[in-house]
DNA sequence: GTCTAATCGAGACGGTACGTCTCGTCTTCAC
DNA sequence: GTGAAGACGAGACGTACCGTCTCGATTAGAC
């Protein structure tokens, strides 16, 4: 995902290899020290590359750091275990797992810290994780309306709206739980919170079927 | 909230106006230039202060910020607007504001970041900012079983359980809805949160009671 | 006068402008940045050439100054006014108005400078510089001779210390004057040190004579 | 001789003793690796000094480097052998003897290359080490007048102008002979050279009082 | 009305990392 | 095989902050 020039056909090629080291040397960085005592040097270091290779892909830190975190997502993936509410169970508690790891929750907290000060990198963000991973509500609601667990969407928009609402609970929860509150998102704890939000938005569908 | 030597009477006493001015410093710099580049050089030559006298009173850049955020919150009050749903949407609407200003966002985020590392400031931050909050939600519940829009708690663990629970459904969820998904949490966007919110814990606790 | 591969019959033939291209390059740099701000990637830009065909040539910046610097001076020749004095000061003026020139008086003395750690580098100086120059001091004697200003030289050995001694006395003189002190090597200031100069000698050489 | 501040009356004072490592270091880092390979990073770990400290107190490399080869310079002294003669054999001999050692001719010569392009540079180098030791040129005429050898100087004007030739001409020569030409200024020379010098001025003197 | 001790400002100190620059080499494609 | 292009590992550049220290100058309570 560094930045490449358009268009240059002559030279040497830039190193595949290199990439993937300065990536896995970010995460292990980031392990170690965190996002804040993290330095690009270092990152170098680790991955057996001058720091200038590092600087030619990446405009700084916290471009390479969402790099790095991004592809930790990627991991998640819907299980499919009979019923909506057993899926999402599984899904959250993935997430909780990934949110566990340092690399994950300090590395993702520092660059959405940095984000609100930075639009390009709130767009990465939300390019390479957020947007990314919303696959998996969607997967969700799929299935459980192939399964008759839920209806058919009548109104793409609201049919959007809610994809952003759920998204933002169910991330924000289990980040607030596992970040702020400091207690674990466990399976009693993902069983509690995934029958709120079920229970509420099918009231809530409910109630704008009435209305 | 700085660390003071537990006893010492004579000498020349530590000018208090310097807490102030630091602190106010402290949010001015996240303003003009976010938690990364904030230095403590810089806040205590805008606090009109040497920067001796900032490190005998904090650890840190961490506690400094912290404490300088933490004042942020104690503005939110719970607004009576006459039901549930309504004082829950006030209170949300408080909070987003607040969100929305650049010192509260950035620092917050940056600390909870570097929370993730460093269990004394993870403790700062909930007991300065979170605890603190959760005055919210308990005078909120009062206040609705004054009105008979809730019934008595009988089992307070129970009780517990679900504060917490709404505190990381409702914090997570606005975070996310303004820092990640970079929306704003507006007047709409509250007022279908709080319906799926007040609906699921309704769900819950009826479910909870048959079981 | 890049070193070339002693037997080389294939392949594509070095392109004969490139030298004359880098060394004017060479120059061109000197004049705008200087000896020690100089870098071979800027020249081989210049000369529109690239870096890979410059080392390939030379084996670093100071064989490349002195080759570059070397050139100037072949423009010296020695007029004929008419008298060994007026010859002498002739000759000092043009290398005065050499020393003026910004690329020589800052190339000459930095590859000097680095000889006196690099015997390889004197060497080269002494070849391409030196040694090539002292033809003027050779010229002027037999000029004088055949004029009778000066009697024929009877000990060859003598005759080449004297050729050393004038070569320092003049080249040094001229060189501490422009640099050094700063002030233009003008042509009271050559009439006054040649005057010196030719009556020093011509006193000398009587000494040795009654001795 | 590093700037300082003019009238900075509190905070911690320079350490005296740095200013003295410092120089000690850049001259052994000098004879080590030469001016051009000489970085004020290892200058400054050689003096068990931080880059800081360095950068405080001198502009860059070169004003570095002509202070602690200006202090080299500070040994010269005009022995007093007899006669002028003597005396300036004598001198020159230490002149040549200074320059024989390599923090001397190669930091010399490489700031003065330096000083083509930087007239501040130049004015340091002609107060510091120029104008410094024409001390000695004077020393040497007020002896040789009390000793009969040489007649007092009517025209001051002309005086100094004769005080600025010899030392063009010594410094100029001797440096030649040493640095360029590659020869030793050894004693059978620096008599050669001292005989035609003497003999020009006695020369050029008798010459200005016929005219 | 001292004495005394901790405060205050200022700024130098030894460090560390920054992001940039240039080095000289290497690798690729085009002629 | 040469040349242009440009990536590569290496390492110095001069700057900015770090957190500590050393100063002289205030302060205010204790004596």
């Amino acid at each position: 995902m560094p930045s490449r020039s358009p268009a240059s056909r002559t030279g040497r090629p830039r190193s595949a290899a290199a990439d993937a080291a300065i990536l896995a040397a970010t995460r292990a960085a980031l392990v170690e020290l965190g996002w804040s005592k993290l330095t690009l040097g270092d990152v170098a270091a680790r991955a057996g590359v001058a720091k200038t290779t590092l600087y030619r892909r990446w405009a700084g830190k916290n471009e390479l750091v969402v790099d790095a975190v991004a592809e930790l997502f990627d991991e998640l993936e819907l299980p499919d275990r009979g019923s909506l509410a057993a899926d999402i169970e599984g899904v959250v508690l993935q997430f909780a797992a990934i949110l566990a790891r340092p690399e994950a929750r300090n590395g993702l907290m520092a660059v959405v810290a940095e984000s609100t000060r930075d639009d390009a990198l709130r767009d990465r963000i939300r390019t390479l994780v957020v947007e990314r991973q919303k696959r998996l509500v969607l997967q969700g609601r799929a299935r459980a309306q192939r399964r008759g667990e839920l209806p058919e969407e009548p109104d793409p928009e609201e049919a959007a709206r809610t994809v952003d609402l759920i998204f933002d609970v169910v991330a924000g929860a289990v980040v607030h739980r596992a970040l702020v509150s400091g207690e674990p998102a466990d399976e009693m704890w993902v069983r509690g919170f995934t029958r709120v939000l079920l229970l509420g938005l099918a009231g809530a569908a409910e109630d704008s079927v009435d209305v």
